[in-house]
DNA sequence: ACATGTATGTTGTTTTTACAACAGAATTGA
DNA sequence: TCAATTCTGTTGTAAAAACAACATACATGT
């Protein structure tokens, strides 16, 4: 197994391909693979382990107790998650992940990481710096993720999201990684209402849209 | 000034009262204080420093180009603030801190606190450690607001918040840190019908309320 | 004590959204 | 290739929330 795309990782930044190597042994790493729509880890149950998307993608989601689904957040290649209750030692699963596509998933055991190991490798201060940076940038995505939410109407949940992808992307056209449900979920919609929203938006020239793939008109 | 009570503040946790005087200095620690209603940071800004409340409170909100305002949260006595900006230097706010009530913080300068500085204080690892605690619990707490607006109707909403607190407290009877248009922006609603939502509440029996002080009805 | 401002609850109207049901397109698998 | 499934857009209806306007209670400072 080839590991050194690793050292492309937020999490690994800064370590060499070697170091990785020694490391993972020590961090109890462990390889799983899924087939799209498979839960990876469950709501309720306690994470012990953070997992690393090596291939495919994993949605972050949540069924509320009426059964409708909300989408925190999706995770791709060299991607982290759970690895918030990694931090948290004992701490449930507030979400489901749910296997996006077809996918791979390197296991690293967090009590492993948190507590300064007793053998040779001296990197946990640099991955704890570098797990710092992780949880940051996942809370920036956690308060996008609220703002977009924030505004009342659904074509005002839609600007907010496509036009932070367009300052994202730097581009005017750009896909998105969800598809309508998904989105809707997402924004907190009704699916249907939201298909609705976007073909008003399409009639009165805001954009384009076919698919994922979304053409904001210029101001 | 008496700083004797960091010591019981997770950012401080682990460290004595001589380490932490010593720390502040290299930290590049300053006070401030603050009115109610008083802008302490606001967004659009880069944060070079994060502010830990010495006393009173702040609320993160956001407004947004319609004017409706959006609470994200809201900090406590000895809680930190802006953390997340000052761990990903250079990214600007997307939030505004406004003091709650009449308020103190200290400001601590984030730079000096992720690189290792030449001076004798070896407590960097340990600071970051902690920091890294704060940030994943602040993680789920973004988290659990998402969950809570996730539901589609104010009563959902109302229904999940509150038994989060009452499972929080660990009790049926708690306060809430929000006055009404304070919730109903933290819940993402309209005031009217939130305040309509809870009185349809109270005379099915769900629950009783007296300002911010709850009592649910135990199933 | 008074005046001012803020917070809360109430009501009726309007707008928006959720919901349900369905049709056509696209995808998948046999 | 065909059948079955999934995805997407459309429509109409019912339900819910936003909004606006107002009354009352409460707090604040002078």
């Amino acid at each position: 197994m080839d590991y050194s795309f690793l050292s492309d990782t937020l999490l690994f930044r800064g370590t060499s391909r070697e170091e990785i190597e020694s490391m993972l042994g020590c961090l109890g790493a462990s390889v799983k693979r899924y087939e799209k729509g498979q839960t990876i880890l469950r709501a309720g149950e306690p994470a012990t382990s953070m997992g690393l998307v090596l291939a495919g993608g994993a949605h972050i989601e949540s069924d509320d107790v009426w059964g409708n689904r909300s989408i925190l957040a999706h995770v791709g290649p060299g991607q982290l998650f759970a690895e918030t209750y990694a931090c948290i030692p004992g701490e449930a699963l507030l979400v489901n992940v749910i296997a996006a596509e077809k996918s791979e998933v390197l296991f690293l055991q967090a009590s492993r990481l948190l507590s300064t190991c007793g053998n040779a490798c001296a990197y946990h201060n640099r991955l704890i710096a570098n797990l710092l940076q992780i949880c940051a940038r996942k809370n920036l995505e956690l308060s996008r993720r609220i703002l977009h939410t924030g505004a009342r109407s659904i074509r005002g949940r839609l600007l907010s999201y496509l036009s932070e992808q367009a300052k994202l992307t730097g581009s005017f056209e750009f896909s998105i990684p969800f598809n309508r449900q998904q989105l809707a979920d997402y924004l907190g919609v009704d699916r249907s209402a939201l298909s609705n929203e976007l073909s008003k938006m399409r009639a009165e020239g805001l954009l384009r849209c076919e698919k994922n793939a979304f053409s904001l008109r210029q101001p």
